[in-house]
DNA sequence: ACAGGTGAGTCAAGCTGCTTTACTTGCCCC
DNA sequence: GGGGCAAGTAAAGCAGCTTGACTCACCTGT
């Protein structure tokens, strides 16, 4: 999956600062834009931070063709299964698509379609050995590099950080069931 | 822009919980699964939930092809301008990409293309007055958006939460530049 | 002065992952 | 037993990115 022209990755100097010549900055951090950035890219910057590490981390321990749309479908599939629409419900998208990544992971060999037990047209969309291997693997490194990233910040707990969001989300989302990870903006 | 099947909205039952069979769950909230959410899902959640809003409104308030891509791009050549490589570097994609979006906008009449003062093939890209009117109108609506979700969480101030997301976005991201904002997962 | 290198910009083609349109099929129900 | 509904599927379309290959302006060294 060679990426000749890579998409410019706003990091490539390793100069940590500019202006961190000692004793012109007293106590705060230096050139510090964030505090001006508004709360919405906060959560992207973050969120896209942590899923980058994930997606990086899962592609290196043998995954490097499942998506984080992947991923998400396993977790709703997880348990009890479900149907492609019930898939793309969650997921937020038309069933077609839902139907295609269905498609796509039962050829790879992570899903099964089965009978579903209420009839109809209906079929049930379950998880096969290798799908729950890749679950265990993925929600090791998901808390590895959560926890990582924990420690690399002051506060030693994310635990209010977790709270606040989940308020954030419920008075955004009123209704209660969990609103959809959609796999573009 | 017609949506004839549209992606499924998880949103459709307005039935609350399902399992708040009475004398099942003491006090706490109903049905709430969001604290066994990851602090990964919760982040995107939040995000796409007030990026959602707030491009929602955008459209309405008279921009409906815009996208946050364009909005980001705007926040990125508001100023002095750049050039179309810093600007693909920002937003995370490649220069030819960065071109594109650039070449639209131009279309659109809310950028212009002048020689660079530094010469060279570079040209500068700066933005015209109708991005100068979207940037205010666009600003004005998300900090609305976010003042409205701020006022539906308990916590009267969302200060706290922004902190402790930019202490998160600095232990992903030491160096210093603002990590982009990229237009997919 | 001129060869080589570098970096910005751009043209053209390709591809991925979604949507749109349109159809088939099983079941329920009066 | 036909009408309606919901699930699934097939095929085409398309937006928005990448890849590949190129041009052009400037800088550098010898």
């Amino acid at each position: 999956m060679p990426r000749n022209q890579e998409p410019t990755n706003a990091n490539s100097g390793t100069e940590t600062s500019g202006n961190n010549v000692p004793g012109t900055e007293p106590t705060p951090p230096p050139n510090d834009q964030l505090p001006n950035v508004e709360l919405t890219f906060l959560l992207g910057m973050a969120f896209q931070l942590l899923l980058g590490e994930f997606t990086g981390r899962v592609a290196e321990a043998g995954y490097p063709d499942l998506r984080p749309v992947h991923g998400m479908a396993f977790q709703v599939l997880r348990g009890h299964g479900a149907t492609s629409s019930e898939l793309a419900e969650r997921l937020g998208v038309t069933k077609q698509a839902a139907g295609q990544i269905v498609d796509d992971l039962e050829k790879r060999g992570y899903v099964r379609r089965q009978p579903h037990p209420a009839g109809g047209r209906r079929k049930l969309v379950v998880l096969t050995d290798a799908a729950h291997q890749h679950l265990a693997v993925a929600g090791r490194i998901l808390h590895d590099v959560e926890a990582e990233a924990a420690r690399g910040t002051d506060q030693q707990d994310l635990a209010p950080l977790r709270t606040e969001l989940a308020h954030l989300i419920r008075a955004l989302h009123p209704n209660a069931p969990l609103p959809p990870l959609r796999p573009v903006w």
